[in-house]
RNA sequence: GGCGCUGUGGCCGAGUGGCUUAGGCACAGGUUUGCAAAACCUGGUACGCGGGUUCGAUUCCCGCCGGCGCCUCCA
């Protein structure tokens, strides 16, 4: 059964053959660190975590890159990113987002670039990112990698694809290869003419072309800044990805490449254009696979309409007004496909921990019946198969998920076969595991226990008037209750 | 204006030229239960609008309307 996956760049389906036989190389554009990950930077992370996923259950041995954004990239001339960051950042330590004595120096750009470097590493590894569990190693700093990038466009001056414009900028010049465009379906014509007042004149009449992208930029006041041979400065935003990607996946083109839609133009495009030019060669990557944008209660997400969430909003219940269990988020983000609009709402994110706790509660019964001991299955086993199809169609989680959620209902007359089955669904979901399982201790949990005693004493007396006040504390402390039939009380936490 | 994606029942969300027409949540009825919850069983409601092709279209074609992204900050 082949992979079926639509790439982007030639906006069609087509069936997945990596370079190297039963090896992938994956590529993902990663988070900026200048303040948390929003749950629209984790949609586009988890496509990726799930394609991965995938791959592994057909058998492929993965290597998976993510780049951290720690360059203080330019807004408007004025201000950067990181000055932005730092202001935030007082701001965020104030109302207590942020705890005190969490950054010693909100003015050193280092250290707020690491302060949401792990914070992101926590939110992802919360959320089973796969790749969060393999930082540093697959998971570079941009800010790593300056050396490679002055490299880079050193190279593409020599073979003329960047020149020097009179202002001290190197540009890449976008004329200098015929094929840019190619991803986004521009045409430099185009471009020319949509670019409109956007840009202003003065930057606009140094280049050759108006499309021509910016590769480094003297600039000596700049918050982060490197010696060059073009002065001191900071690379452009495009040359980052190209290098890492280069250096840590291989010169000689990767798999596949993943990102939000919107990287399409212009990063990714420009990716393309810089790593083909300099390494000569006419890939960079053969396929290019894009996540669609997440919505918020059926509106776009913006701070001003108040419905910009990071994942530690959903998380601590900043979001929904109840804590959020990360695996909940975790289905929640990936449970529509990756190519059509997703609507994340309460209801939804209600649904999805229905569906969550079905899953745990079946592992554990599993667990529980088996003593964690598992048959041998294959992809062969009917369910595993279908499951497989589903995913292989362009990643239909949606069908694949059709398949699992009435199979957890059937009879399970052979649970070793089952828990087995059951793991290799979990490794592309990433549903259950220890780690969050082991998190979840609460303050309050002893107290709840002491109520669902009681509750378990007032039932043996039939005192129905105490059991019932012993459960509406436990339900308004968030809790759940269950009545099992030898008489004892079963607690859970609300999954959301 | 250009490029690309998209519109399915109360909600989320697959899929298909006719066949038993996903799945989840919610809702209704039932089993169970002190009452609930959970679990299990049963049930109803679809394919944006207008044309065309066809014996037959939600599915193909054309047009229209709506939503989303990009067109040098953006997952």
């Amino acid at each position: 059964m082949s992979l079926q996956l639509y790439n982007s760049l030639t906006n069609q389906m087509e069936s997945f053959d990596s370079i190297e036989p039963g090896k992938v190389r994956l590529y993902s554009c990663g988070p900026t660190v200048y303040d948390f990950a929003h749950i629209g930077n984790f949609r586009s992370f988890l496509f990726g975590d799930l394609l991965r996923r995938t791959l592994e259950l057909f058998d492929y041995q993965v290597h998976h890159v993510m780049n951290i954004t720690d360059v203080g990239h330019m807004v408007e001339g004025e201000t950067d990113k990181m000055s932005e960051a730092a202001n935030r950042m007082k701001e965020n330590k104030k109302s207590g987002r942020v705890p005190e004595g969490a950054i010693e120096d909100p003015n050193d750009p280092y250290q707020i670039a690491d302060y949401y470097t792990q914070a992101f590493l926590e939110d992802a590894r919360k959320l089973q990112y796969k790749i969060a569990f393999e930082y540093p190693d697959n998971v570079p700093k941009a800010t790593d990698y300056i050396d490679g990038m002055q490299k880079m466009i050193s190279r593409l001056i020599d073979r003329d694809h960047a020149y020097v414009a009179e202002d001290g900028v190197v540009y890449f010049s976008v004329e200098s290869f015929p094929r840019y465009g190619e991803l986004s379906g521009n045409t430099l014509e185009k471009l020319q003419s949509g670019a409109g007042g956007r840009v202003s004149d003065e930057n606009q009449s140094r280049k050759r072309h108006p499309a021509d992208f910016m590769l480094w930029k003297p600039d000596q006041h700049h918050v982060m800044k490197w010696d060059s041979p073009w002065g001191v400065g900071y690379p452009g935003w495009h040359i980052e990805c190209s290098v890492m990607a280069g250096q840590l996946l291989g010169q000689d083109g990767i798999d596949i490449h993943t990102g939000g839609e919107d990287l399409i133009f212009p990063h990714h495009e420009c990716e393309i254009a810089q790593s083909c030019c300099a390494n000569g060669s006419d890939h960079f990557a053969r396929y290019w696979i894009h996540a669609r944008f997440l919505m918020v209660e059926g509106e776009k997400m913006s701070k001003s309409k108040g419905n910009f969430f990071t994942a530690r909003d959903v998380f601590t219940g900043v979001a929904t007004g109840s804590q959020v269990h990360p695996a909940v988020l975790r289905y929640e983000l990936i449970k529509s496909h990756y190519r059509a609009n997703m609507n994340f709402t309460k209801k939804g994110l209600e649904d999805s921990a229905g569906v969550v706790q079905r899953m745990l509660d079946f592992e554990s019964r599993l667990e529980r019946e088996t003593g964690g001991e598992v048959a041998e299955v294959d992809r062969s086993h009917p369910l595993l198969a279908k499951f497989s199809a589903a995913l292989a169609n362009d990643l239909n989680i949606s069908e694949a998920l059709a398949e699992v959620i009435p199979w957890i209902r059937q009879e399970h007359p052979d649970p070793r076969e089952s828990l087995a089955v059951w793991r290799a669904v979990n490794s592309v979901l990433g549903i259950t595991d220890e780690e969050n399982e082991a998190a979840d201790s609460d303050p309050i949990f002893e107290q709840v226990q002491q109520w669902g005693d009681e509750m378990k004493d007032a039932r043996s007396r039939k005192d129905w008037d105490a059991s019932d006040a012993a459960r509406q504390k436990i339900l308004d402390a968030g809790y759940e209750v269950q009545l099992v039939k030898d008489g004892s009380v079963v607690i859970k936490k609300s999954l959301a």
